[in-house]
DNA sequence: CTGTAGACTTGTGCTA
DNA sequence: AAACCACAAGTCTACA
């Protein structure tokens, strides 16, 4: 699930359950996640403390550290995985990789089925950002960065988008969603796009992240005249019926229409 | 720079 | 039925 609208739905929900109460403890049951810090470490960083507030960049989720050193806690999901906050320590969430119990006799677990998982420390999310290489944030970028970012590359549209150095966020699902509604072929090098093409893109990529995280939210469906509840073995084009087809880029399925979305290439 | 393949990890669903 | 293989919403490294 994790790209940018599920992780800007964690960072509510860490918002919304886990700001403002004292960290009484913390308790790593999977240290392969931990990047860059021990558990020592961490408990010594969050325990007696209380995070402040929340942020997200692409797909990461940062904390706020409030007292002792500061910094900031951040969070990766990889493939799999979401943030659960729950009362009886008997009621703790499957694959649960990492807890912290509040003084309120709560906790907020990170949950990360498949370990792909990262849990680390910052002095900010900037500084994480830039020391990774980081883009800027898909839900941030103006239109004239974007085109100018994207206009630097020779790359695929879908490898491109999905290039958190380019651009951070997006992954294979939305990729997908973003290419079918903008009507540009997943393999159309990017450098090829006229601005207007790319300003299309631009706005069909904050329309789709918006629209996203909304139904997130509310816990709705997507829109049917989306691709992504299409986006299976047999599924077809909403638009039309056309029988979507499969490529494989960057390792990852693509779907995609083949009539609403011309390559550009031939 | 680009694209591809393989690793990492765990669960699920298909095949037989 | 149990076991096996392919595959899944991510990212990193090695290599052509």
């Amino acid at each position: 699930m994790p790209e940018l609208p599920d992780v800007e739905y964690y960072r509510i929900y860490l918002t919304a359950t886990a700001l403002h109460k004292t960290i009484a403890r913390v308790e790593v049951r999977a240290p392969r996640i931990l990047e860059g810090v021990t558990e020592r470490r961490l408990r010594s960083v969050l325990a007696g403390r209380a995070f402040q507030s929340a942020r997200r960049h692409g797909k990461y989720v940062f904390a706020a550290i409030e007292g002792g050193e500061g910094g900031w806690l951040v969070m990766h999901f990889g493939m799999t995985g979401r943030l659960s906050y729950f009362k009886d320590i008997g009621d703790d969430p499957k694959h649960d990789r990492f807890l912290i119990g509040f003084e309120n006799g709560y906790f907020l677990a990170f949950v990360n089925q498949r370990k792909f998982g990262h849990v680390a420390l910052a002095m900010s999310p900037e500084a994480f950002a830039e020391a990774k290489g980081l883009g800027p944030d898909a839900l941030s970028i103006g239109r004239e960065e974007f085109a100018v970012r994207l206009g630097e590359r020779r790359g695929g549209a879908k490898a491109t988008l999905m290039n958190q150095k380019v651009l951070a966020g997006i992954g294979n699902i939305y990729a997908d969603e973003i290419l079918f509604r903008a009507g540009v072929h997943p393999k159309t090098p990017v450098n090829t796009l006229d601005e207007e093409t790319l300003g299309t893109l631009h706005a069909v990529m904050g329309d789709v992240l918006h629209t996203a995280i909304a139904a997130k939210r509310r816990c709705e469906d997507f829109p049917g005249s989306y691709l992504l509840p299409h986006r299976h073995e047999g599924g077809v084009c909403p638009l039309d019926g056309t029988p979507l087809e499969t490529i494989t880029i960057s390792g990852r399925r693509t779907y995609f229409c083949p009539t609403h979305q011309s390559d550009e290439r031939e």
